[in-house]
RNA sequence: GCCGACGUAGCUCAGUAGGUUAGAGCGCUUGAUUGUGGAUCAAGAGGUCCCCCGUUCGAGCCGGGGCGUCGGUA
């Protein structure tokens, strides 16, 4: 049988990797970002929609979905590709994030987490072997290892404890996971902010064995440079056959530089979410379209860029239907940043085949500062 | 013409026995947003309290007059 997942590593320039992720359902060009489809749909976007911005993956998420419309469900009428209309590769959150997102709403202990739903406040309760249950039901590539992740900043005493449980949990999802050809299953790395912790983590991880390795916990509130920190480390300390998959990251200037420090793989709500509350990322820094200045600026919102909102429309008019809370801007916007994240993305892929992603790096950060 | 109600932020309205710097919601102007609760949060600007006179130490509030809006009526 051909390999049925794998990684290519292609080449690298710096710690920067530009490699190929193939699954059944397609391949994946890394460094790669994934726009985010939690409750079986990105936000405002035709999944034909989101396929033309480049985009060759999808997440989908096991706690949203569980409750509704339940991963029984879904695997009734045929899987999550079927059901929302994607064919190529989905990759699914197990609901981890949730258990520090939805604090409030949760109870955890060594077996699991009980949850109350946020739709009508019934008890449901997440853990490792059901997490990877409902991941199987979903019909998801690549399944993430239930986990737990502490938000920042917290003590040393309580990320050590979380990271600990986190890597009891991957060990049970992976003996949950089975052997399944064709689909991935990939631990996550914690730790917070503290390189032994990463270390001890990465070990236990490498020990059990993935078929890719998340770095989890961080862009939850460090900030920017404490997270390039983390990352000047953690992507080293993971296998560098396999894809790497910083999760949750987030805005461009993030993108590029876990990019340059060793990362392959990203997720994060920011380009959707933004394009719905009227922020723009564009190759000239960021635009909030709910501006005023915008009124009558009839100049397209980036005029490199190929998507609708740039081909057809003024910044004022999508001022105008941004303050209409017209559902187009939602689209547009939406459609514009999913665009621009993969053009970046693109970019920093042929940046690292030409030997020049340094260069790039420093064109970058003069075009949006500018 | 007469009777009645009303007049406070851009809009809709609160405003407690008359008591410091007059409030709310929405709107407006900004900011935040990172493994999506279609979410949420934060900050800011904006007032001749219709006008005049009076009572009072003190008036958005009480009295008189005027103007305006709405309703009823002839």
């Amino acid at each position: 049988m051909p390999k049925p997942f794998s990684f290519d590593l292609k080449t690298t320039d710096g710690k920067a990797r530009r490699g190929t992720v193939h699954t059944p359902r397609g391949d994946i060009q890394t460094p790669a970002f994934m726009p985010v489809g939690t409750a079986a749909t990105v936000k405002a976007m035709m999944p034909e929609s989101v396929a033309a911005t480049g985009a060759e993956i999808l997440l989908g998420n096991t706690y949203h979905l569980m409750l509704r419309p339940t991963a029984e469900r879904v695997a009734r009428l045929g899987g999550l590709h079927k059901f929302m209309n994607w064919s190529g590769p989905i990759l699914t959150d197990s609901g981890g994030f949730q258990v520090m997102s939805l604090t409030d709403l949760r109870k955890l202990t060594e077996q699991g987490v009980t949850f109350k739903s946020h739709i009508d406040g019934s008890k449901h309760e997440l853990t490792p072997e059901r997490s990877m249950e409902i991941q199987r039901l979903l019909g998801s590539d690549i399944v993430m290892c239930f986990d737990e992740c502490p938000a920042l900043p917290a003590d040393r005493k309580r990320i050590e404890d979380s990271m600990e449980l986190s890597m009891r949990w991957a060990a049970r999802s992976r003996d949950a996971f089975g052997d399944r050809p064709g689909h991935a299953l990939f631990g996550i790395q914690q730790g917070g902010l503290e390189e032994d912790l990463r270390a001890r983590s990465a070990e236990a991880l490498r020990a059990i064995e993935f078929d890719g390795y998340a770095i989890g916990g961080l862009a939850v509130g460090e900030g920017q440079e404490a997270m390039f920190g983390c990352l000047d480390y953690a992507p080293d300390q993971l296998p560098t056959n396999k894809p790497r998959y910083l999760m949750g990251v987030g805005k461009p200037s993030d993108l590029v530089g876990a990019v340059a420090r060793g990362v392959d793989m990203f997720d994060c709500v920011l380009p959707s979410r933004s394009g719905r509350t009227g922020q723009a990322f564009t190759r000239d820094g960021v635009l909030n379209l709910r501006n005023a200045k915008f009124k009558d600026d009839d100049r397209p919102l980036d005029p490199e860029c190929s998507c609708p909102a740039c081909q057809n429309y003024s910044r004022a008019y999508l001022h105008h239907v941004v303050k209409s809370n017209e559902i187009i801007a939602s689209m547009l916007l939406t459609w514009h940043n999913l665009q621009y994240y993969q053009d970046l993305m693109a970019d920093m892929r042929s940046a690292i085949e030409a030997g020049r992603f340094a260069a790039f790096e420093k064109e970058f950060h003069m075009r949006q500062a500018g």
